[in-house]
DNA sequence: GCCTGATTGCAACAAGGTTGCGAAAAATGC
DNA sequence: GCATTTTTCGCAACCTTGTTGCAATCAGGC
């Protein structure tokens, strides 16, 4: 619980003020969040690491996520249960990469830059803009375990 | 209009016939929306698409299009913009294929079988089930006209 | 410390989708 | 054709995710 407030903390101020634009309390405390997580994190999720002292609101909380996003802090990943997920772009690769989304608790990680591009051809008219590539699987927590019976499920 | 009525409606009842389960007025009324629709469509636009005469429910529409899935007679596909949209499977390729999805007005399309599968590793533990692959661009409805000025936009 | 415009919080709303439950409609048997 | 059984439907109410309008507040510049 320290580790959002020492570290991520400062790495986060640091690249709030090189954006220029003004350094608030949510913006700070968001992009730590972002920047302490393993993994890309939904609305919710930001909003239950946030520490509860500083009160900031559900509103904020997307409008902060929003707005990484257009300065290119943070990194906005669409899954297939209609909920949008963040990470913070530092670690997260800059280019194109591909992403992987558990099948069983939605859980999503971005994969290493992706080598080839697989051309696909459109219908006419049609503009081509970028490629995504996403592999669906069962993440670690959610591969079934053999030899061992029942234990967690939905560790979201 | 009279496309739905006649040719589709005869598809459709032959597919569900096939599964062997319930032929119910919502089942065939929505399978054949699907067969006549040239592109993947949204709860919505199935719902419009609807004879009105036929009064299904909107309930009923998500609930026959997720039996539909469930049936293999329907491909469920999802798009960027939190929404699901279906097609029938006859025209869908089985196989695993590409999606295109138009980053303007949402429009999604079902691509030719990919060739190569690019191969993506994962993180120890992880399970890999299938490949997504989605183009995403301008659908030729809404790419930029050239030369003459201002017309459609965003025919949802 | 004061000013000013950018941010925030609040409350209300919107879209897409889900759930519980009684009523209606298929298939089945006669 | 009619009764029986079981699935499916319609309705109303609800949930989740995300947005919008607006007044109150705050960050940064002076």
């Amino acid at each position: 619980m320290t580790a959002v407030k020492t570290d991520a903390s400062d790495i986060a101020e640091a690249s709030l003020r090189r954006t220029g634009a003004r350094m608030t309390r949510p913006r700070i405390a968001v992009l730590a969040v972002l920047l302490a997580a393993e993994r890309a994190l939904t609305h919710t999720e930001v909003e239950s690491r946030l520490p509860a002292s500083l009160g900031v609101n559900r509103v904020t909380i997307y409008r902060v996520l929003e707005w990484l996003t257009e300065q290119g802090l943070a990194h906005k990943i669409a899954g297939d249960d209609r909920v949008w997920r963040f990470n913070a772009a530092e670690h997260a690769h800059r280019g194109p990469h591909a992403h992987f989304q558990c099948s069983d608790c939605g859980q999503v990680l971005c994969l290493d830059p992706v080598t080839s591009g697989p051309a696909v051809k459109l219908p006419a008219g049609y503009r081509q803009q970028r490629v995504e590539l996403t592999v669906k699987g069962l993440c670690a927590d959610c591969v079934p375990v053999r030899r061992k019976a029942g234990s967690h499920r939905h560790p979201h």
